[in-house]
DNA sequence: GGGGGGACTGTGACCGGTCCCAGTCTGTGA
DNA sequence: TCACAGACTGGGACCGGTCACAGTCCCCCC
C-alpha cells in the first residue's frame, strides 16, 4: 500500500510503525520479551502477524557479532565420510537440537590438507559460533591449531591429543567393550577375537584395551586385528584372522560395519554366524538391525550425545568451560551373537 | 598498539588507514579493482597482509542482500540419506565448485513434515541464496511450494512434478539405461531383470523405460521389481523375483547399493555371480569398485554434475533462467558383468 | 510531600560492509 | 583557453538489526 513497487520484506522497523511502539520494543518482544509491558507485547506479536515478519539474520549476527550457527565438522576422509552410518546419526541430532533453538548447521569437511585451510581460515573468520568436532585422529595437528586459535569447541569421543584440554561428549569406550566382551564370555565365548578401529582414534583405542582387561588371562594378541571402521576393512581383517587361526568362535568388531564386513567373509569361507562363530559390532547405526543376522552391538546414544554436544558447545560459546562428559551404552543383544 | 584491549579484528576502516586511501577505495580493491589505480591496488593489497584483514560476511551480506552460500537440500528420508553414497559424492563435489567461488554449502535435511515447514522458513528467510534440490519425489508437494515462493533453485535429476518449470541438471536416464541393457544381451543374456528405483523418481521411472525400450520382445515383466535404491531394498526385490522365476541370467539393478543387495541374496541362494547370474549396477558410487566381485556399472559424471548445478544455480540467482540440462553416462564394465 | 526504585519505552550510536554521487585531476580536441 | 570526457577517489547514506542510556510513569514508603 506504502509503495507500489516490489514489495520489500518487512524490518522491524515496519513492524514497530504497524504496531505503535519503537523498533527498542519490538527487538525486546522478539528476544525473549523481558520489560516488555503485555499491551505492548501482544501489539507487536499481531503486528509480525499481519506484516508477515520475519529477522534478518544477517542483520542480527552483525549486530550482535554471533552467527547464530554452529559447524559440523567431519575431518575423515571422504570414502569414509557416508559409508560410516554413525556420522548420519550424529548430524541429525545435532540439526534437531540447533533447529529447536532456531540456530542452523553448516557441514564443513576437512579432508584433505588444502580443506583443513580453507576451513580454518572460515571458522576464524567467524562464520559460525563453535565447532561440533566429529572424528578426530590424534596424529592431525589441524585440532591443535583450531584450539589455539581459540575457537569454541566440542569434540564427540575424547580428543586423545589434546586430553583434558578440549571439552568433549563420549561413552565409556573402555567400559562399553567390557560389558560387550563380558556378554560373549557368559555365552561361552573363549577364543574372542577383536577387530579394533584405529589406534589414533579413542573409538579404536579404549575399545581395545576394555577387550583386552575384560578377556584377562584368555586374551591371544594374536586376534586382535584392526581397521578403519569401515566394511572393506572389517572384511580384510576378518581374512587376517582367519589365515592366523581356525578356531575362532567370536569376533567383536569395533564398528557395525566392520561387523558386517567380518560376517561376510566368514560366510565365504562356509562358517555360520552365529552357530559356528558369534559375531557382535558397535554403535547400533541403523545396519546393526538389518543386517542378515540382526546384530548385536552395543548402542551408543546419538540422541543424546548429538543434544549434550550442542548444548555444551552453546554454553562454551556463551563463555561457560565446557567438560568431559561421559554417557553410557546399552548392550543391544540380536541373533548374531 | 594503537588499542591495548583485545585486539579487536581490523576492519575496512583499519585497511582504508593503512593504506591512506578511503573505504570505498579499499571496498574496490577488495571486488575486482576496477577503477582502481595500481598504486592505490599495491597500497590496500599491503595493508590487508599487514593487518591481516578478512571480510566480515555478515556486514556485506546484509548490504548486498546475498547471503554468499547455497543450500544443498536433502528431501530423502533420513536411513536413506548417509546409506545412499551418490549423495556423497555431489556433496563433495558441491562443496568444492563452491569454495572455488569462496561461498559456502548450508546442508538442509527435510526428511520430515516439521523439517519441510523449517527449511521452508529458512530459506524464504533469505538465509541462503538458491537452493541445490537432491533427490525429490514427485509426490511431494515440497518442491512446489519452494518454486512458488520464488525461490532460485536447481535439481538434480529432471524434477517429475514440474518439468519444464524448475531448471535441472541430469543424466541421459533412459539413454543409460539401453546402453547397460544393451551390454547384458551382447553378452547373450536373455532373461534380464531389473531393479527399478521408485516410480516417483527420475532415476526409477527413465532407468525402467530404458530398460524396457531396449528389451523389446525379450521383456518380461514378471522381472521387474523395484526398491528404494537401498542395499536391503535391493536384496528384497532380488528375492521376490527369485521366487518367481528361477532361470534369470542376469540382473541390472538401478544404483550400486540394491545390485549389492541383489548380490548378497544370489549367493545365500548358491548361484554364482558372474557365472550364473550376471549383475549390473548404476551411478559407479565406489562401493561399485570395492564390491567383490566389481560392479559393471552405469558412472555418472558425478564431478561435472555438481558443478553444473553450481554454475546454472548462481546463474539463476543473478536473474538467469537455468535450462534442463543432460549429460551423458558412461558404461564402466568390471567382473560382475 | 518528597525521594527512591522498579517497570517499561524511545532514541541515537553502532556493527562492517556496499553503493552511489559528487568531486578532483589530467589529457584532449575545438 | 576552455569545455569535456574519462580515470580515479572520498565520504555520506544505507542495509536491519542490537544495545546502552536516558527518560517517563507509577507506586510505595518514610
Amino acid at each position: 500500500m506504502e509503495q507500489s513497487g516490489a514489495a520489500r520484506k518487512p524490518t522491524i522497523r515496519d513492524v514497530a510503525a504497524a504496531a505503535g511502539v519503537s523498533r527498542g520494543t519490538v527487538s525486546r518482544v522478539i528476544n525473549g520479551g523481558h520489560w516488555v509491558s503485555p499491551d505492548a507485547r501482544a501489539a507487536v506479536e499481531d503486528a509480525i502477524r499481519r506484516t508477515g515478519y520475519t529477522a534478518n539474520h544477517h542483520a542480527r549476527s552483525l549486530a550482535t557479532g554471533r552467527s547464530g550457527s554452529l559447524a559440523f565438522l567431519l575431518t575423515e576422509e571422504h570414502h569414509l565420510l557416508f559409508e560410516d552410518p554413525t556420522f548420519g546419526l550424529l548430524l541429525r541430532g545435532a540439526a534437531e537440537a540447533l533447529s529447536q533453538r532456531s540456530m542452523t548447521l553448516v557441514l564443513l569437511v576437512a579432508g584433505t590438507e588444502a580443506e583443513k585451510e580453507n576451513v580454518l581460515a572460515y571458522v576464524r573468520a567467524g562464520h559460525v559460533d563453535g565447532v561440533l568436532l566429529i572424528s578426530s585422529h590424534a596424529s592431525d595437528p589441524f585440532l591443535g591449531r583450531m584450539h589455539e586459535a581459540g575457537i569454541p569447541i566440542v569434540a564427540s569421543g575424547l580428543p586423545l591429543a589434546l586430553e583434558g584440554l578440549v571439552p568433549s561428549v563420549a561413552i565409556d569406550e573402555a567400559g562399553a567393550a567390557r560389558t560387550m566382551t563380558r556378554h560373549l564370555l557368559d555365552r561361552g565365548h573363549r577364543r574372542i577375537a577383536h577387530i579394533a578401529g584405529p589406534d589414533d582414534t579413542p573409538g579404536g583405542r579404549f575399545r581395545r584395551e576394555g577387550f583386552r582387561a575384560e578377556m584377562g588371562g584368555l586374551l591371544d594378541e594374536a586376534l586382535v586385528e584392526s581397521g578403519d571402521y569401515s566394511r572393506e576393512s572389517g572384511a580384510a581383517a576378518m581374512s587376517r584372522l582367519l589365515s592366523r587361526s581356525r578356531d575362532i568362535d567370536a569376533v567383536f568388531a569395533a564398528s557395525d560395519s566392520m561387523a558386517a564386513g567380518a560376517v561376510s567373509v566368514l560366510r565365504r569361507e562356509g562358517l555360520r554366524v552365529p552357530d559356528d562363530v558369534a559375531v557382535a559390532g558397535f554403535d547400533d547405526s541403523g545396519l546393526a538391525e538389518t543386517h542378515d543376522p540382526p546384530l548385536t552391538t552395543m548402542r551408543q546414544p546419538w540422541g543424546r550425545i548429538s543434544e549434550a554436544m550442542v548444548a555444551m558447545l552453546l554454553d562454551v560459546v556463551g563463555g561457560g568451560s565446557g567438560r568431559e562428559l561421559t554417557l553410557d551404552a546399552e548392550l543391544v543383544v540380536r541373533a548374531s551373537a
